[in-house]
Order: structure tokens, then C-alpha cells, then sequence
DNA sequence: GACCCAATCTTGACAGCGACAAGATTCCCT
DNA sequence: AGGGAATCTTGTCGCTGTCAAGATTGGGTC
């Protein structure tokens, strides 16, 4: 499994995921081609589809790695509800390949037993952290963790597509915590 | 330009839009094919590249009319926050073709002088009512409107992707008041 | 150590797509 | 009535995903 040389490649599925990673971090997920991915890997152009099916099989993977890969990061995260926000945006804009097909749901098979656990763990991440940070009723709970979530996962969209006007600098987390500072909170009168 | 009949389709660039909106609709931007439009507007398969140029040029179109359309939703929102943030979510799903295609910059040219200004157009209805109905201080306004902007925007996101629980109903309006209520206030404690 | 099966990768082919070029048709204005 | 411009068609190219069939190799068993 040393490198490309010989008939099989030895690693060939792990390389075409982060090549594929790759790709999306440049160019977005449409532009993914998996005879590109092929290419660049020096296999002919129907290998990737022994390891993945079909293309949103591809998809399906990158989707179960991301949903993983964020509950770690949120588990990880500090203890404030600041820095909880702080690491969602964090993991949104450093993984950007990977947030970005999580959240389309179109572009892979989103009730793949696979995909559903990993999203019910990253769920159950931010859920368990979330409510352990806030004291909303019994009833607002649910509504304090739809609140949290909608706050980061928009600041983390509308930071990624380039929405925010210039000017912010390059640290995302420390413009989102700014932002995330409104929520429970009054602001600051001047 | 009464039918179709006839050389010349006489309304097909409009019928196009029409159609795209209603691909997007129900499979999104990937799904869409300028020669499935062309299908169904029952002309040939080159025609809309005349119209629009290439897919992007499309895109571009509907980016253009969509953050137009946002702008007036939001000047016509009520005087409350609110209700503004419930008419940009409200906005987001009845016309999410026009949602998804506008956040995702990659889909069309978002430097195209039209797109600029009918972003800046909705960018300016947003933060006019929002800097008016918040008390923020003079440095606290850019973070009040990102706050505000960034909490509709990501329960919108996560709305359409299907992304929060089952059981929160059938009108995001409604769901979504009860989120933004969290935004500047302390949470209801029990 | 020889053998066989399964996993892996290749070759070849097909239909659909975006894009471009060149030609046909029609509208509109003078 | 005539002519230019706008609109639409036809034909073609390379690219893509997907499927089928064959070639090669690794790993386990006798």
C-alpha cells in the first residue's frame, strides 16, 4: 500500500475523498466530477464507482464523515455557550467541503442508516450542550436549541457565500462572537 | 404571443424563468438543465443559450430577481422585528428556488453589476429596519444586523434542508417566532 | 506452495449535458 | 415593400455519470 505503482492502488478509496474534499473546497460540490477525482488519482475513470456506487453515494460518505466530525468538535468545544457557537462556526468554515454537503440533503442519500446516526449524534451534541447552558423552561428548550443552532449555522452560511459585507476580517470566530453575544442577551444600549 | 405555435415562441423567456423556478422547486439548481427547459417550453434545445447566454447567465437572471423580490418583502414586513424576521423566513420558503439560488455565489455571476445592486438593495432594506428597531449602540449595529440577519437566515437554511426535528408543524412563520423572540431577550426562565 | 474466490481496477460503450457555430425564420422599423 | 436585427433551429464537440464485461491481484484454504 506504499503508492499508486501496480494494478491496484492500495488506498484508492481514501485518496478520492480527499481529493474529493479538495475539489469542493475549491470549486463547491457541482463542480465534483468523479472521472476528475479518477484522474487525479491516476485510476481509470470507472474505479470510483466499485468503492461508492454512484455519485451520491460519494456524497453519502462525505455526509456521515462531516455529521462525525462535528459532534467531535462540538464535544470539544469550551464550556460557554460563546465558545460552543465559536467552535460551529469554526468546523463550518475549516471544513468547508464537508458542511456544505451536510446541509444538502439533495445531493446525497439522507436516510442512509449511516447518515441518519451521524446526524442524530451530531444532533444529540448540540442538543445535550446547548440545553446544559441555558435555562429556558421545560418548553423553551427546544426553542433555545433551534435559537443557538439558527444563529451559528447562519452566521457560518452567510459567511461562507460571501454575504457579509467586506471589512470583517478573516477570523470568523472572533466576528461571530460578536454576533452570537445577542442571543439571550439585551444589547448593549449605548 | 398568444401560444407556442408559430418560429418564434414570443413569450420564452419568460416561460424559461417559469419553468427553471419550477425544477429548482422541487429538485434544486443542480437538477436543472437548460435542454429540460427547452423541453418544455417546446423548443429546441439550444434556444435558451440566445436568452441567457450559458447556465450561469440563467442564474444570474434569477439571482438578480430574487434579491429584488426579497427587498420589497422586507420593506412590506411589519414595523415589528419580529415580523420582519418571520417575512424573510416566510420569503425563503415560499420562493426557495429563488433563496437557494441567491445564497450560492458559485451558481452565477455575483459580480455582475445587476446582482450587486439588487443585493445592495435587500442589504439596505435589511439593515434599515433592523438598525431602526434595535438599540444597539453605534458600534453594536453592524453585529445587531448580523445577529438578526444570521438567525433568520440559518433557520430558513435549516428549515429547507429538513435539518430540524419532525413535529414542529407546517408553518416556519409561526416556528420561527419563537426562535427569534430568543434574539436580544433573556430566555423565559421556569 | 498451488489454487481458487472475491475484491479491485480497466476497457468499452451509451445517453444526456453545456457550449459553440452556422443557418433558417420572423418581427419591426423605415 | 425592403432590410436589418432579433429569435429560434440544426448539427457538432467534448465532457459527464452509469452500466456491462473483462483483466489483474490479494488473501485465505487445502
Amino acid at each position: 500500500m506504499s503508492g499508486t505503482r501496480g494494478y491496484h492502488h492500495g488506498d484508492l478509496r481514501r485518496a478520492l475523498i480527499a481529493a474529493a474534499v479538495e475539489v469542493i473546497e475549491e470549486a463547491g460540490p457541482t463542480a465534483l466530477s468523479l472521472r476528475d477525482l479518477a484522474r487525479r488519482a491516476g485510476v481509470s475513470h470507472a474505479a470510483p464507482a466499485h468503492h461508492f456506487g454512484d455519485r451520491a453515494g460519494l456524497f453519502t460518505v462525505l455526509a456521515v464523515q462531516g455529521f462525525d466530525l462535528l459532534a467531535e468538535t462540538l464535544d470539544a468545544a469550551g464550556t460557554d455557550l460563546l465558545d460552543l457557537g465559536v467552535g460551529y462556526v469554526t468546523f463550518a468554515v475549516r471544513h468547508r467541503a464537508y458542511f456544505e454537503v451536510m446541509f444538502h440533503p439533495d445531493l446525497y442519500r439522507a436516510d442512509d442508516p449511516e447518515v441518519r446516526a451521524a446526524r442524530a449524534r451530531s444532533g444529540r451534541a448540540l442538543r445535550s450542550r446547548v440545553t446544559a447552558l441555558t435555562d429556558g423552561g421545560p418548553d423553551g428548550q427546544q426553542a433555545d436549541v433551534m435559537a443557538a443552532w439558527s444563529i451559528v449555522h447562519g452566521f457560518a452560511t452567510l459567511w461562507l457565500a460571501g454575504a457579509f459585507p467586506a471589512g470583517l476580517g478573516d477570523d470568523p470566530g472572533e466576528a461571530a462572537r460578536a454576533v452570537i453575544r445577542r442571543l439571550f442577551t439585551p444589547p448593549p444600549s449605548a
